[in-house]
DNA sequence: CTCGACTATATCACGACGTGACATAACGGT
DNA sequence: ACCGTTATGTCACGTCGTGATATAGTCGAG
């Protein structure tokens, strides 16, 4: 899939598919993933299965990830340049939302 | 609807949600908002209208919002007290993703 | 005055997504 | 032998944003 396309179609990302591509600047499998983003979100986050293994599946088909090592009962996943680049750009968006819930914060209190 | 079930069903959020409830700290109509969040995000984000209505709609029945006034061809909403505590709540996992992103911001380059 | 652009709201089918239940199976320790 | 953990996969379900379609009032340009 051409990078225009991907960027249309993955950002914005929803939470999950953020943390499991974050997850993935390291080579892991889907079960590491969910105990990685359980860690780095305190807790907050525990992904379902389904969640897991179906996003991996579309992903890899999209090529924003790709297929590290596969042996017996642990397929491991890394993020392609395709998918770098996505993230970068979600990123950005992050930054930008970041920026205005800051801004609006006060009025909230 | 109680706070409790409201933080569940509210956070995370989606990044259109949060604009919209962003443009709530002023009182504002529906096609109001869609010009707000136009500004604030530099024209990236156009909602269609099938999700402002909606989601004013479904955020009204929760108690997120209330109706502040309603004159011909202008409903015009804020946001409750309720609201704002979901709010708070979605700012901080805001804040808690931007965190991340820039941790990890670095091994997408 | 009429025409088009903009304001304003509403509804609906569609595709995409996360979730949790269910299933299967292998591994390690007690 | 048993059990908790690791590991993957599938499926039905509910939720969500989108864009098309419809309707209608406003307002300025020609």
């Amino acid at each position: 899939m051409e990078i225009q396309k991907l960027l249309k179609k993955y950002v914005p990302m929803t939470e999950t598919a953020f943390y499991i591509l974050l997850s993935l600047t390291e080579p892991r499998h889907g079960y590491g993933i969910i105990k990685h983003v359980e860690e780095i979100t305190a807790g907050r986050l525990s992904l379902g299965s389904g969640t897991i293994y179906g996003t991996l599946t579309k992903m890899q088909k999209d090529g924003v990830i790709t297929v590290f090592s596969d042996e017996h009962r642990k397929t491991v996943y890394e993020i392609t340049d395709a998918g770098k680049e996505v993230m970068q750009a979600e990123i950005m968006r992050i930054k930008e939302v970041h920026h205005n819930a800051i801004a609006f914060e006060e009025g909230f209190r």
